[in-house]
Parts: structure tokens; C-alpha cells; sequence
DNA sequence: GTCTATACCAGGATAGAC
DNA sequence: GTCTATCCTGGTATAGAC
């Protein structure tokens, strides 16, 4: 089994998947030709689908990417032991996202995506589960060291809380992508003073 | 000119309007084929391109209609005088939203369609636009009378707050759009909860 | 593994009769 | 205004050489 030929060849879908997400950054999926994504990695047809199997499966590959970056994230946000307060957390993942996706906009085509194909939905499923299990846990903890409750009253409270902070991040998403004067900093800061502290 | 025959027009495009909703409901804007919008609608292709003039004419159409339910909706709301807590304005909106829709995918559907083309993102802009603008009326008003705030302070005030409203609905959307154990009511609750009052 | 060239088809749109 | 039948393009995917 060779070892260079396997490294080879992910590191081959990593730089088709960055070209396709380029390419659909630019046009969205649906408008986005096979054509257009190769002109974009400067291939030709043939590298690419012995690589991906069809388009969906590009995309696909494309979604993973972009959501695992998320997780990837989250778990670093767990590694570290200083606690930021709660509205901290959405700083880190919102810059993340920015980071390495440029814009926001391919997480709303991705959501609108998920609505109608169940692999996409499992990926969003899967996030927003991650999502909601870390923002619970970190409350939890938050909520017991900040304000001295016993852990079950912190945990019940933080499973209340954790929507809003869902929403706070979701929100971020749909009003930077959509909403012509959005002030991210802005935004964070009142997010900041409002959520739950 | 026939005022008959107008009456006519609007009602057939309505109803192929209702048609294409329900049929980009199951399959999304663009897994959904014209065949399938004609099959539902009981229609033929002839008939429906006499007043549509293509797929994506159609799509704004169902968008506008969409989207100008909501507007709708949130006019209503300003023509009562009895002051809900802005937070019921959220119910108002998402009750509207879901006995019209059925579902909130669509919207989700609409947003990732707005990152990329321009007539339906003018659409969503302009109903950002109108919900920001109620909001903000609505807290500035309700600030003043339910806290005595002087005018100037309360809008200052209803400025920094309305993103946080517009996060608490756009939250809604993509969490009962997508999240498996989405309780509504729980929701509303906590918004009601934690949001300004 | 990658290239070029091409087969093949889904599906949007139209022509022409009624 | 609406129908049926059909055209035709854009775009996915493959065949076969290198």
C-alpha cells in the first residue's frame, strides 16, 4: 500500500476542493458548472472525476470542508482553560468562519442546500449539534465558576440559554451575508452586553 | 381595457404561484423541474410560460410572494394600538410565517439563493429593511412608555437592540428549519425570557 | 493519473393548432 | 389563453490515448 500515492492523492482533493469552493463562492452550487470548477483548479475533466465520483460528490466534499473547519474550532475552543465569557466563544467561531471562508455566504447556500438533500442535512444536523453541545457544556462550567450554582441548577440553565447563543451565531451569518451596512463589530459587542452573562 | 379579464391574469398567476410553492417545497428551486411545477399545477407548459417568463421568473414570483406575506404581516402589526412586548412580535411573525408556508425551508432556500442573485436578494434586503424598521419603531415606542425613557434615549437604545430581534428570527428559521428537536414554544419562551423587555 | 474529445440527456423554452 | 409536441442547448459524465 503506498504511502506517497495516498498522500498524493488527498492532497489532490484538497486543492479541487479549495478551487470548487472558489468556484462556488462565486456562483453558488447550482449555477457553478463542472466546467467553471475546472477551469478554476486548472484541470481538466478527467483529474477531477477521478478524484470525486460527480458533482454532488464535489460538493459534498466542499461541505465537509467548510463545516469541519467549524468543529475543528469548537475543539480547539475546548483545549484552551481560560474561560472568555459566553459571547466570547461566538468571536472566535465568527472570525474562524470569516478566516478561511472569506464570507459567510456559502454557509447560507449550504443551510438552503441541506433543506432538500439529506447528506448536506446530516452535515448541518451534525454541526449544529456539536455547536449546541459545546455552548451547553461551556455554560454549564460558566455558569458554576462565575456564579457559584450547584452544577444541576448551572446545567439547566445553560440548556435554556443555549438557542439564544445558536441564534447569535446564525443571525451573525444571515445579517453579514445579507444585510448591506452590517457591522460585525458592532453587532458582537451588543451581543456581548445583551446575552446572558 | 378588460377588467374581467385582468381579475383572470392575477388569479392564474396566483394560483401557479401556489403550485410552484408547494412543488419547490419538496424539492427545492432548483432539484424542481418545470414538468414538476406544470404536473402540479394541473396546468401545461404552454399555459404557465403565457405568464411566466422562465423558471427564474417564476422563482421571483413565488419569492415575492414569499416575502410579501411577511411584509404584510408586520403592517398589521403597526396598525394595532394595544403594545405587545417586542418579543411578541416574534410570535406574531413566525406564527404568520409558518400557517402561510408550512415550513420555514423555504426561506432558508431563499437566503442561499439571495447570496447569488441579485432580484431575490433585493428581496430579502428590502425585508431586513422593513423588519429592522419596525423593530426599531416598535422598541423606540415601547422604551418610552413602558420605562419613561426621553425619545432621543430610547431610540438610541431600540438602535442597538434590533439586531438582536432580527437574530432571535432568523435563529428561529434555521433552527426549526433544521434542527431535529426544535421546540417552538420553548423558544419563544426563553427569547421572551432573555431579550429586552 | 491526467488529458482531449465526445456521447448523451435532462429539462427549459417555443411553435403552431385549437 | 391553453394545449401538445418538439426542438435545442448547456452541462454531466465517460472513452480511450498518453
Amino acid at each position: 500500500m503506498p504511502r506517497v500515492t495516498d498522500n498524493y492523492r488527498t492532497a489532490r482533493r484538497e486543492e479541487i476542493i479549495a478551487a470548487a469552493l472558489r468556484a462556488f463562492h462565486r456562483g453558488g452550487f447550482h449555477a457553478t458548472s463542472m466546467a467553471d470548477v475546472i477551469a478554476e483548479s486548472g484541470l481538466s475533466a478527467g483529474a477531477i472525476y477521478g478524484h470525486f465520483a460527480s458533482k454532488s460528490d464535489l460538493v459534498l466534499g466542499v461541505a465537509n470542508k467548510v463545516i469541519g473547519s467549524r468543529i475543528h474550532d469548537i475543539e480547539e475552543l475546548l483545549t484552551r482553560d481560560t474561560l472568555v465569557p459566553p459571547a466570547g466563544l461566538l468571536r472566535v467561531l465568527m472570525a474562524g468562519m470569516l478566516r478561511d471562508l472569506g464570507n459567510p455566504g456559502v454557509i447560507l447556500q449550504l443551510w438552503g442546500e441541506a433543506v432538500t438533500t439529506p447528506e448536506i442535512r446530516e452535515l448541518t444536523t451534525a454541526v449544529f449539534g456539536q455547536l449546541q453541545g459545546t455552548y451547553r457544556t461551556y455554560l454549564t462550567t460558566w455558569h458554576q465558576q462565575e456564579h457559584g450554582l450547584p452544577h444541576a441548577e448551572a446545567h439547566q440553565l445553560a440548556d435554556e440559554q443555549v438557542a439564544l447563543f445558536l441564534s447569535a451565531a446564525q443571525g451573525y451569518m444571515v445579517q453579514s451575508a445579507l444585510l448591506p451596512g452590517f457591522d460585525d463589530e458592532q453587532y458582537l459587542t451588543t451581543v456581548e452586553k445583551y446575552l446572558p452573562r
